[in-house]
DNA sequence: TTCCTGACGCTCG
DNA sequence: GCGAGCGCCAGGA
């Protein structure tokens, strides 16, 4: 799927235009790569809504086409993830792309 | 409309 | 170097 699909589907589910832009940075985030909160926030043009970028990324629902576990804290840790399996199934699923 | 919450970051002691 | 507290922003009740 492409970003301009992403984008669709998105705006089908009714998600605004701050949450698809968070998602899009998302899924711009190349394999093996890893971002901050605070990178995407800064890439959307809020850079201090590093916070609402989590809310955003926890109703993903376009997992894992979105790869929201390549979003990290800025401090290196994983911080959270909230599909089955937890920041334990994060930390493998960065380890298979050897973004860590 | 207002208040509360949250997958965070930064500053200060 | 480390921990606590405060600030930021958007969404939901």
């Amino acid at each position: 799927m492409d970003e301009r699909g992403i984008r669709k589907r998105l705006v089908q589910k009714g998600f605004t235009d701050f949450q698809i832009k968070v998602l899009i940075a998302t899924y711009r985030i190349p394999k093996g790569k890893t971002a901050t909160y605070k990178d995407i926030a800064k890439r959307i043009g809020h850079p201090h809504a590093y916070r609402a970028v989590g809310s955003v990324l926890k109703i993903n629902p376009l997992a894992p086409t979105v790869p929201c576990h390549r979003v990290i804290k800025s401090d290196g840790s994983l911080g959270n993830f909230s599909s089955p399996g937890g920041t334990r199934r994060k930390m493998q699923m960065l380890k298979a792309e050897r973004a860590i």
